[in-house]
DNA sequence: TACCAAGTGGAGGGTTCCCTCATCTTGTTG
DNA sequence: CAACAAGATGAGGGAACCCTCCACTTGGTA
């Protein structure tokens, strides 16, 4: 926990900044475990604090989700500036793939996050679209290499951080690698060799944006 | 909707039986539009029915689900009876696999029960123990063929009714046949030709039963 | 056609979670 | 060490569902 608020007109009283900052370790823990609709008064209990101080710090739940998980986008990221770098594209295409469910894995909140479309701030946001820029540029290295099917779009990626979120959401508990047998299976399946005809067209951009926007609808925080 | 009710010890009273199958009808489509946990309450209103007629003819939730899928998971078996039977076993294991699929494709109350374990009723029980022999029978003979890969165990194919479930959630409103481009990829990724070695063990049916509870706990109709 | 068991309606009490606001507490600054 | 603004509190009203219960129909039958 920074010891100070993101943006700071004023900078925040101490015990406001303690609150703050026990808030966000108990949210992050909520939203981990229960994915994006924990409740909140569980949250505020579970930081010691009345549930109005949470939403004088946090005036929506999105607001509060939003500064859980910067951090996180912050580290999907840097596994994307990664694999295009990669000397094997192949290689860092997985390696991205298997970057990103990891941290997946053991957070529903970032599952949540994932495969469903929210109004996020513009700075996360941003992030976002850069993400998806890199995981395109990606994906493009190794189908010029011949790894990767060439029927593939950066689309069809979705199918892996849908999947990766149910896969998850059953399993941790009980079997915590299973995600990784999975996710191999899928790189399989998206090699080139002997790839076979597909035989539904893949997402297109938008449709894609208006399925995670159902997916976000009936859930967690609407706008 | 039959005339009769399934086991009936005295016959029902006319306009109970209209009220019966109004309820099932209406049940069918909530439990298909929203799952398994849509509100009881639209369910009586929709069928033109006071909450505690609906109460009185299905005591529990569960009761009600029951009552609505049996038909469902006839079919569930039928197609797994004929994927034992077919001439070329890879071909009757990827029929069975997208019977299956579309199966669930418009209903996500059935997505609900193949991918959560919940107490059902004996009969529906007894079906799905079937259902799972006769699919272990279709992939060992298709692994004796030698096309499906070796170390795929049939309790792997639960990846794809997980992963299924979350990707007709997202997008049988938005683009409904995007589920059999993923059925395909799955079916690549099955190959033996394409096998290379997964990191991770297959869920042990003990795993298994304990995943599919963990996702069932959480939600619809607890025991 | 009158009776009554079977069936129905829906108010109401319970739960869980949402979010607000009037009142009290406390850090900070001069 | 005041005094005051910033912050904290938590009761409380609202919404969505759950399920029960009992007074009121109503279909079937003698």
């Amino acid at each position: 926990m920074g010891p100070t608020r993101a943006n700071s007109p004023q900078p925040l009283r101490r015990d406001a900044q303690r609150n703050r900052d026990a808030l966000l370790t108990a949210a992050a823990d909520a939203f981990a475990r229960k994915g994006l609709q924990a409740p909140l008064e569980h949250v505020a209990k579970e930081a010691g604090v009345a549930i109005g101080t949470l939403y004088r710090h946090f005036p929506t739940r999105l607001d509060l989700v939003q500064t859980v998980f910067e951090k996180k986008f912050e580290a999907w990221l840097a596994a994307a500036e990664e694999a295009v770098v990669a000397e094997d594209p192949w290689e860092g295409f997985c390696r991205y793939l298997e970057a990103m469910c990891e941290l997946q894995a053991d957070d529903q909140g970032m599952n949540d996050l994932a495969s469903m479309r929210l109004p996020l701030s513009d700075c996360i946001q941003d992030r976002l679209t850069r993400i998806r820029e890199l995981a395109r540029q990606a994906m493009r290295r190794a189908q010029d290499q011949g790894t990767l099917r060439p029927d593939l779009t950066p689309e069809d990626l979705v199918f892996v951080v849908w999947s990766h979120s149910r896969i998850t959401a059953a399993t941790s508990n009980v079997a915590p690698r299973t995600w990784r047998r999975h996710l191999h299976l899928m790189l399989d399946a998206f090699r080139a060799e002997r790839a076979h005809p597909l035989p539904t067209p893949a997402l297109t951009e938008d449709e894609l944006r208006r399925a995670m926007t159902e997916l976000g609808s009936s859930t967690p925080c609407a706008e």
